[in-house]
DNA sequence: GGTATAATTCGTTATATGCCGAAATGAGGA
DNA sequence: TCCTCATTTCGGCATATAACGAATTATACC
């Protein structure tokens, strides 16, 4: 019920949603996510710990950078189920497909380069 | 994301939770739910009215019962899914086998005994 | 019509959650 | 070693949520 619980709290917030949809993409560090999603690093980083306590993120530092993926489908068929039937969920909806483009245009930048242009804004 | 977030927020409780996996017995009344969770008429009857905005459960009243039961799985493949899933996610639950002894006891007595005994104590 | 009762709604309280900015942490580079 | 910077943790505030009892609603029975 523990884990059960812990998954549940964790989709219970558009933003959590919104990074899951977004780390379709494939990973990304949080100064990007932060970027799309235009909140505070702080806020974001707290958002990115409850969705590993529930692990439905994995998650790899390199350098200063840490990076966020979806976990691998084959580490637990009721994570993956549960990340399916979101997706599923949030087909069409308007802020997940601007979020994408979002997405798109961070990727295109590098880490390093994103989190310079946006401090100087 | 709207509907979706419903649903999450819904199952974000571990006694709309057990609410649920209640439920699989077939149709209870609200007294028969109150009996086993052990918590007030209204905090339950607030428990399903979110279920039910969440089109997690459906509803019909007879007499001055309202019963509370599962969806239809053909109408809505997202919430089906969804309750399977759940039901997966709790299996071996301690909590849940405990309801599971005492739903049977519930239903072997008909609603209108329930009540009484359970006013007398 | 009047009473009893199952369920819901309302008002209140305590706890949980989301957000931010400030401070702390940790890894790289000077 | 010191400095920079991405990230996390901490302290705070505002809102949301779960719980209860009291009041209300709705239905059955007299």
């Amino acid at each position: 019920m523990r884990d059960l619980l812990a998954i549940t709290k964790a989709l219970a917030d558009s933003n959590r949603i919104r990074i899951l949809a977004m780390l379709r993409a494939g990973e990304l560090c949080v100064c990007q996510i932060v970027e799309v999603l235009g909140l505070a690093p702080s806020t974001v980083s707290t958002h990115l710990s409850i969705l590993y306590g529930a692990k439905l993120v994995e998650s790899s530092k390199r350098g200063r950078w840490v990076y966020y993926r979806l976990p691998d489908p084959r580490s637990s068929v009721l994570v993956n189920d549960c990340i399916e039937w979101v997706i599923r969920s949030i087909e069409n909806d308007e802020t997940i497909e601007e979020d994408r483009v979002k997405v798109a245009r961070v990727i295109s930048v590098c880490p390093e380069e994103l989190c310079r242009t946006s401090n100087q804004s």
